[in-house]
DNA sequence: TATGAATGAGCTTTCATTCAT
DNA sequence: GATGAATGAAAGCTCATTCAT
């Protein structure tokens, strides 16, 4: 649970009363939805009087923002951090299937630390234009432009076919997306070997879109 | 939307009223989510007393389950009618390739003609174990099995790598679903050149899992 | 149940589905109550359509009131039957005790053949005014004179002590009432020995206000 | 009224609404039976939004047991208290009368003061299986061995004949019980010389049950 | 800052009654 | 007479939000 919270933390401090709420609800949430979940046990499995959330978040969905929007943040983090772009350009990865791996690594063991804060994003994600906006903004503004970037530089560099980006971004986001899906959401109690499995699904997307084939 | 009525008409004939408050049904919660839609809102779409609703659908839940089962059954329909079980078989299809493209092209025009029931089905199969459990009834018994069936076939024929065959589906399936999300939920009014588009996933997926690479 | 039917019928005829509503009213009824009975639950079982009911009673209470008027004369009948007051005041009864034992049985046999509509009385007589007018004039009119003038013969006969007759009413009928509720009602199927209580309650009764004590 | 207040008041405080809350449901209740009663008319006459009512009860019927339950065990308090036992046993009571007078007349004194919690009690009874489990076991735990012990004793001492104590209690109940249910519910407004009434009460039952007959 | 009783609008659901067929 | 779809008022209940303490 700390990793989670370490996701949502902001730097300016919390009560403990406020870190026991937005566990309270994370948990209740993605269990159940926000629609089934009401303030009132959010409360109760807290140890909180009902009117301190709304000392700390306005309103019921200002908590659902408060704990969705850092997370679009995050799952996007690596790819417009400084850090990343600069290893990619300084060529860190000697191909686009290092990058891919090194890529899903990272994200993989994000998710895997995250699992109830992501099934509420996407559970949520449908119903409240709040939460579409700021993903929206994330995706066309940090994600998109890097990834952008990046197929360029290894298109250039002769790892990719020449498709449109766009295509190849249809073909690997859905692919890494549903394999997570797959893997901690739909089938998370079957035994899975990640890297095998991992380096398969790289292995075919690179069939599809590398320059080899 | 006389389509999508044909999707959920049942054999029995339904009274006008009852059309009417299914397809309000159907666009209200299409557009706003299952819980921020009322039934007084429906009946007053459908120019219904709120009491004839419940004349017909004994529970809300039970207008949201008559609304989404008969899509779950008919999205995954042609997979196992004899039809097309035997058109594999048979040879229709000279190539795995051209098995996609006619699977592909089928479901999308199933998916262009029922765009708010898909909607609905997705948006709410997290929430309701009642549908979840239509939907794991259908996958498990009908879809994998015949997907099972056509991947032995291709490979046998040559037309595929020798992959497991879940591992294969975890790519084609992701593939195709991200691609009509895309299409008709997240992007429906950016202009589609739907064949290429198609064409070119195709390229992209045989790239990954046919033989020849 | 044709026993019950004969306390419900007037002179005028009823169709079979009449005949099939007030069967249904009076097993529903007596079991669940009136309002936890609803027309279409009466009118399910009477195998009759809902507006079928409303066209022999216009409304639910009709219904009701069609069901209990009726026993409530019944009850008190033999009370003013010119019969009964011929047979009083004939001495065919040698004795106050003989007409109570003839009064007891002739009622037992009645309550008998009459359970569900007199539990039916007992339960809605506290909340339906209508109910209780027919029943205090059939008591004040009725069954109070005809009681007071046997009192007043077998007083004069000396067969009874010289107590005021309400006090002798106020001892008699509750104690008959609570005999027959803990016999029908509230211990039905505990096995009785009927004639033997009936003796045995009449004799502490005539121990009570006979003129022997 | 605060007579009655006590008779259902708990250790615990309750809130002034919550009280106003128990007096309105009582008054509507009594008057007009459970079913008629609709909770938003408890809330207005009570001054108090309809769902304070739900804060404090969860249920219409959780409401209705919490009144009727402390009834059932205040109306028979008295004959398993300790207290009561003793004074049979320690002879405060010379006789069998005196003891059914200091009854009576105790009893007497709590129906008065709790005319309207009766009438619920009484009107209730017959549909509230809760009410009926609740009714059942004080009788059968407390009321009815308390009953049998006294009238053991009071056989052995002579007071009384050599009638079952079953046939006994149902004389001595219902009688009492008819006396009372005349004397406040059917015509509370007739001009009563209680006590008057009472010793003819009992000159009968003793009469009727007593050894000297 | 924290509490939790109180609120009241809004929800789903029931059901006696009507009426066109 | 009989039907049963339709009605709509009213019911019990939920819950995010407020506010005096």
């Amino acid at each position: 649970m700390s990793d989670m919270m370490d996701t949502l933390r902001n730097e300016e401090n919390m009560t403990p009363k406020q870190i026991e709420i937005l566990k309270s609800a994370i948990e209740l949430i993605s269990e159940k939805g926000y629609y089934n979940t009401s303030t009132s046990e959010i409360a109760k499995r807290a140890g909180v009087a009902e009117g301190t959330i709304f000392r700390h978040y306005s309103t019921k969905k200002d908590l659902l923002v408060a704990i969705v929007t850092p997370v679009i943040t995050n799952i996007s983090a690596p790819l417009f951090a400084t850090k990343f772009v600069d290893q990619v350009f300084h060529e860190d990865y000697n191909s686009f299937a290092d990058l891919l791996h090194a890529f899903i690594n990272n994200r993989f063991e994000f998710a895997q630390a995250n699992v109830p804060l992501i099934k509420i994003l996407l559970q949520e994600l449908a119903f409240h234009p709040e939460i579409q906006m700021a993903y929206k903004r994330v995706f066309t503004e940090k994600v998109y432009p890097a990834f952008n970037q990046a197929l360029d530089f290894y298109k250039q560099k002769g790892d990719l076919q020449n498709l449109p980006n766009d295509t190849i971004i249809r073909i690997v986001v859905p692919t890494i997306l549903g394999f997570m899906m797959t893997r901690f959401i739909l089938q998370p109690d079957k035994e899975w070997d990640d890297e095998a499995e991992i380096r398969q699904m790289i292995g075919v997307i690179m069939g599809g879109i590398g320059a080899g084939s």
